[in-house]
DNA sequence: AGCACGCCGACT
DNA sequence: GTCGGCGTGCTC
């Protein structure tokens, strides 16, 4: 008996089988999907069972030495999928293989806890904790942790500091115990199941799930569209089926996942990148088990070895989160729909902003529209207004208009909480004007033109159009074109000087990166311990506070300007969550966007809260300049630390295209990528407009062969990249 | 990816 | 005369 392996070193030369001989002591035991440890050359590395086989040509071959873990095998859907990735995608086999295995079966790796526990305190002799609380007159701290522990408090390790918790611990009154964030509440909620509306009860009963449709279900910020999710689910378990669902971040959703414990109990997993490997490594044994029936994670939890799937559902489908950046370069979506053919079930996808590629699908019918377009209860679509900066700024306003700033002032007398929203600024520079907020585009592609210090003139990293850079503003004649945004800290210091008498917080990556801060910050607004909440992305998603009667959007143009042709649509959609924020109880809600393009349409959309406009408007541009959906893209980077290697590659590499794909693709570039230099590494990049993946697909094979064993160069291609 | 083999420059 | 540079080739 043989087996063939494919090793651990994800690299193009070696994404083949290696044949080892099978001793007699495995033989009943291994199984095809196994991770196996073998000899290999001089080294003993991983590697990964793809078929068994009774006969072979080779002789000379090598024992597999031992079996990593005997308990977990990929099934046959798998190891199809696993195909399917490599194929789609462009990497090896053993890459994709190792995305859908548990992290925690890799000998080599050690993960890093990424704190998503808690540490907790707890009695532990109630016997000495009555004691020390009878006996102890001074320790007035250490007696309130006792009180508090002994009242059946929940109580944070970090709520105390370590010179009072410390001698409670060595003298064995109370000891810590960790727990993940997200478990805290299972159980707790048991929430009861609400009385669905009538558009709830609708979009629910529109789901086929004996068939094979994708459900684009299209649902205003508000709607109810997770109790949706939930009752097809349920549904679904009725039917002794199974279901994934994922969401773009679990950290921003704790709202959800703790309905899902509500409702589902331990028929819940979780899963997401910063699970311990212990506790994903459980969380697998409950799923292959068959005890856990429904699976609620981000991107990589599209792969979990559920049996007998009954539907998937993704929600806030448009979110870029699904698509990874990094090799597997895959997108969940895609996933999603080999799955749900495998199991013959629906894929269920949600947003209130649908991506324009769902959106033109479900136009077309190709997938099924469900649309909800209220929200529940007496919550009402929030009041938007857009304030032009251009007129502030004449007014000495550089940061905070006059009208955001009577709003600020009005909430705060009447105690209620405001969002201020900062867009974060992009990573590449470009030239803004300061007076009018005009910015350079490129007349062929309608992308914001990046800044070169070195050269300084501005290019198109699409196609390459170069531009000298001049100092005079063409739209007004101000000497006022400027590289920098606006960053975080400088609004904080602005604002606190402004509103000295509100309490402020900051909530960026920057001020969560601590242990429980996040859900600090969080519960400190619901507690209402906060007036004005500062903010990036991070604010924009998933929470609700019912404080909240303000939303203001400080510098809407940073995201219109990203050099992206999607630029239009993710202003759109964020802007819309950004605002989904304010008034979400009985007061109603007030937005204000900050910009220089007042007149921009997409803004106005924004303002209308008009999707379908916005739909109609960009779909025209993307006909117009052949972009998705009308057109597939592929970019292709070449990267090397030699610059002149890197171009001369480059240029190479469109020659070829030219040559092989001839009508079949359009060709732009090559041209410096939108980040050009990154640790020393030169990226030039190169765009393809295409119809048909098929007609490309064995171009791209053949580059990414040659540029895998080149010694000076490499290549990155990234196949429906999400930015570019 | 690793590791060995192998063929040409500056040092004890 | 040797040590060591990293170019090429192989791994069941």
């Amino acid at each position: 008996m043989y087996a063939d392996v494919i090793v651990e070193y994800g690299v193009k030369s070696l994404d083949r089988t290696f044949t080892y001989l099978i001793p007699e002591k495995f033989k009943n035991k291994l199984k095809i999907g196994m991770k196996v440890v073998v000899p290999f050359g001089k080294v003993t590395i991983n590697g990964f069972v793809i078929n068994i086989k009774d006969t072979t040509e080779n002789t000379d071959l090598k024992e597999i030495i031992s079996i990593t873990n005997e308990e977990f095998s990929l099934n046959k859907e798998l190891l199809e999928l696993g195909k399917y990735l490599k194929e789609s995608t462009l990497c090896t086999l053993i890459t994709a293989y190792n995305t859908m295995f548990p992290s925690s079966m890799k000998i080599k790796t050690i993960k890093n806890n990424y704190n998503l526990y808690d540490t907790y305190l707890r009695i532990k002799d109630i016997n000495k904790a009555e004691n020390y609380l009878n006996y102890n007159t001074k320790a007035f701290r250490r007696k309130e942790v006792i009180t508090r522990l002994l009242d059946r408090e929940i109580i944070l390790k970090n709520e105390y500091n370590l010179e009072i918790i410390n001698p409670l611990i060595k003298e064995g009154i109370i000891d810590i115990y960790k727990k993940t964030k997200y478990r805290i509440n299972k159980g707790l909620i048991l929430e009861n199941k609400p009385k669905l509306t009538l558009d709830q009860e609708k979009a629910i009963n529109e789901v086929n799930l004996n068939s094979n449709d994708i459900y684009l279900i299209h649902g205003v910020t508000g709607s109810g569209k997770t109790e949706v999710y939930m009752s097809l689910i349920e549904k679904v378990l009725k039917l002794n089926k199974t279901a994934i669902m994922l969401v773009p971040e679990i950290s921003l959703t704790t709202q959800i996942v703790n309905r899902f414990y509500g409702r589902f109990g331990s028929e819940v997993a979780i899963f997401h990148s910063a699970l311990s490997d212990g506790e994903r490594h459980d969380e697998y044994k409950k799923i292959l088990a068959g005890e856990v029936k429904v699976v609620v994670g981000t991107r990589s939890a599209i792969f979990v070895p559920l049996e007998n799937i009954g539907v998937i559902i993704i929600d806030e489908e448009h979110s870029t989160n699904y698509k990874q950046e990094n090799n597997p370069r895959y997108h969940a979506i895609d996933i999603a729909k080999k799955r749900c053919e495998y199991h013959n079930c629906p894929l269920v996808l949600g947003s209130a902003t649908p991506s324009l590629e769902s959106f033109a699908r479900a136009i077309k019918n190709v997938y099924k529209l469900v649309t909800l377009d209220k929200r529940i209860g007496k919550a009402v679509m929030p009041k938007i207004s857009l304030i032009d900066m251009a007129e502030e700024y004449k007014k000495r306003n550089m940061i905070i208009s006059d009208a955001l700033d009577n709003a600020i002032r009005d909430r705060l007398i009447k105690h209620e909480q405001v969002m201020l929203f900062l867009n974060r600024r992009g990573f590449t520079t470009i030239v803004t004007c300061k007076n009018c907020g005009y910015t350079y585009k490129c007349s062929n592609c309608e992308i914001t033109l990046t800044y070169h210090k070195t050269s300084n003139n501005l290019r198109c990293h699409y196609c390459g159009y170069t531009k000298l850079n001049n100092e005079i503003c063409p739209s007004c004649a101000e000497k006022a074109l400027s590289y920098y945004g606006l960053g975080t800290e400088k609004l904080e210091t602005e604002i606190k000087e402004r509103y000295k008498e509100a309490r402020i917080i900051r909530m960026d990556a920057d001020t969560t990166t601590k242990k429980g801060s996040h859900e600090k910050i969080i519960s400190m607004i619901e507690n209402e311990e906060v007036d004005i909440i500062l903010g990036t992305q991070m604010i924009s998603k998933g929470l609700d506070f019912p404080k909240v009667t303000l939303v203001g959007v400080i510098n809407a143009d940073e995201s219109l300007n990203i050099p992206d042709f999607r630029s239009g649509e993710y202003t759109f959609s964020l802007l819309s969550q950004v605002s989904g924020r304010a008034g979400r109880s009985e007061i109603p809600g007030e937005v204000i966007i900050q910009t220089f393009n007042p007149d921009d349409k997409t803004l106005n959309f924004v303002k209308n809260n008009d999707y379908p406009d916005l739909y109609n408007y960009e779909m025209q541009i993307r006909k117009v300049l052949k972009y998705p959906p009308y057109f597939y893209l592929t970019s292709i980077k070449i990267v090397s630390k030699d610059y002149n290697e890197a171009s001369k590659e480059a240029t190479n590499t469109v020659n070829y295209l030219k040559r092989v794909l001839n009508d079949k693709a359009i060709i732009l570039g090559p041209t410096t990528a939108a980040m050009f230099k990154i640790k020393n590494y030169y990226r030039f990049q190169i765009v393809l407009k295409y119809k048909d993946f098929n007609h490309i697909k064995d171009a791209l094979k053949y580059l990414d062969e040659v540029y895998g064993n080149h010694k000076k160069v490499s290549i990155e291609i990234d196949i429906n990249p999400i930015r570019i």
